[in-house]
DNA sequence: GATTAGTTTGACAACGTTGTCATTTTGACG
DNA sequence: CGTCAAAATGACAACGTTGTCAAACTAATC
């Protein structure tokens, strides 16, 4: 097309009858100039067009603008709807939103971190469970002076940002859910024991058991591992021991799913003789047959926020408020009665 | 840790006794430069653990490296195959590789191309259905001079990179494989007619229809959308309309699955009572129950090749070979007779 | 209105590469 | 052994920012 000059800090500056450091400034926000010259910049940029060039900030100001996403997690739509968050507070401030699967294959959580990280440069990282969970990792990354968010139940680090939402509670109110619909005798189906997030939903289903005066063994948890085909077993196993239950809580939507499989596969229709709900809310839940009833946690904006408060830490170099609890809702689909 | 000064190219220059600019060429892989040298400076950056930076390189060559992947798809399996492939491709030369979903909701998706190429600088980009097929897209590409590869099915485009498989073969084989286990009577569940994937699929099952001599109406095609939900639906109508067809061609998995539940809900055994295949070799096709035969392309391979087959171009600005084809295979599982 | 302590501004040197172009080395040939 | 073209090498100026530090303003105080 045209054969366009690259725009650069010097066109406006001289446009704007300042000196460079001067728009340097504005577009950093940084203090000590005076508003109407901020504006005066502003103006000029926005009528030029122009936008700073990534490359020589990285190189002047030795940072990288790239937030990374370190995770292990087969689950692609989670992993999708926080790169999605990350990219939109991402793209407000001229960064860079990164995600990298750490492979433990290659020795160590640890040692992908750092295989990754003797290669590219990070400014601020995000880390998920399993991830998250790994000492090990949260100690180098530490000693590296990283900013760094944790996306993740379980025990709140100090000198982290922390988002989460209370795994418990939702747990718990997902369960008064089936037993405020009529329901005496259910089961929860686990995730890995190793995921706090788990643990915690079963902490939840226990407590509301205890409130709603049932007796104790009207509840049974069965042992799953997240997967569908953990979901299948789950409900052979649960024929065996309790072919009476009438609701089942699986710790997330894939299980929820290999439950309802396995109810049709030998005539149990659901919900009329098995309600069954799930967790996370996944494209799963709704698109199965049926539709699924699902607790959901705001993913996307959890990985916003947890980007925006890193790259303003990034920036003043101080960690400020650093707890951040999200609301969850349940969504109410088919598959209960 | 240790205090360690970050390592220059001057810093490998003045180990090797050579100008930096020699080491320059090196780690460019550029022409004219004695074998002995090269080797002697590889040695030195190894040993000191050189890794020249990258915003330097991209200031200095107003190159950006970075590839970006333009989508537009909801399947968050196959993207993070795609993305995985570019990843490995990018490590081995310093590249980024970067992920971009393109939303027709603000204006067009050239206009998000638009919004997004005025934000960020990209050296080459990969395009997906249904990015790929919009003519608008390409010329805005074309206009740039942005090297471009298709990982896309139908019409191949000169001066482009294509990376494909062959639709029509692959779905004429795996109906085959159905026609050889004796199946009689067959349907196929399309998937959006817009899709050149799936126009060419069902062409393939009409090939294998009539190489084997069925006679036509003993062949069927309903209507779908690649959805789960669809799937449920062509289930019912295939009920109305032929309720005695043994064997359904699924051009996805997710409709598969769909096909699947379908037919546990009203008793239907699958394998015994009905055979289903499907397309892609999701992660449901092995997750379900049963699991799921079906098609499966190598997506992070074509994704490695699309990606380092555009950095050759980007590097020797020419286009040399063009399209690669890739090979199928049909994942045996269990939802066959 | 002189003094002082901020606050705002700017000149200029980094940052670590690659591009350009001049210089040196090599090797083939007469 | 001298000549010449080609190949290999190097010196130095970009590239477009930010960091540093000094200079010029401003406002508050006496």
């Amino acid at each position: 097309m045209s054969a366009k000059k690259n725009l650069t800090i010097e066109d406006i500056a001289e446009q704007a009858g300042v000196s460079i450091k001067t728009v340097s400034r504005v577009f950093n926000n940084a203090p000590n100039v005076r508003q109407q010259k901020r504006d005066l910049v502003l103006g000029v940029a926005r009528d030029l067009g122009y936008r700073p060039n990534i490359s020589a900030r990285q190189l002047a100001s030795k940072r990288s603008f790239v937030i990374s996403h370190f995770h292990d997690n087969p689950n692609t739509d989670y992993l999708s709807e926080i790169y999605d968050g990350m990219r939109q507070a991402c793209a407000d401030q001229g960064y860079y939103a990164v995600a990298e699967k750490l492979q433990p294959q290659s020795g160590s959580y640890r040692q992908a971190l750092i295989d990754y990280l003797t290669r590219y440069e990070v400014d601020g990282v995000i880390l998920s469970p399993p991830v998250s969970d790994d000492p090990e990792v949260v100690k180098e990354i530490e000693a590296r002076k990283l900013p760094f968010a944790l996306i993740s139940p379980g025990k709140k680090m100090q000198g982290a940002i922390n988002v989460f939402i209370d795994e418990k509670n939702a747990g718990r109110s997902i369960t008064d859910f089936l037993i405020e619909r009529g329901h005496k005798k259910l089961a929860f189906i686990s995730g890995l024991d190793t995921h706090a997030a788990s643990r915690e939903r079963e902490a939840g289903f226990w407590e509301a058991i205890k409130a709603s005066n049932l007796p104790e063994e009207q509840a049974l948890r069965l042992a799953g591992d997240f997967s569908m085909q953990s979901g299948f077993a789950a409900f052979d196993e649960l024929m065996k021991q309790a072919p009476d239950v009438t609701a089942v809580f699986a710790a997330n939507d894939e299980m929820a799913v290999g439950i309802i499989v396995a109810a049709l596969r030998i005539g149990k229709r659901v919900p009329q003789d098995l309600s069954v709900v799930g967790f996370d809310d996944s494209p799963f839940a709704k698109s199965m047959w049926p539709t699924i009833t699902s607790l959901a946690q705001p993913v996307d904006e959890m990985a916003r926020t947890s980007t925006r408060k890193l790259i303003d830490w990034v920036h003043s170099e101080v960690l400020e408020e650093s707890h951040f609890e999200f609301e969850t809702e349940i969504i109410i689909r088919d598959s209960c009665k």
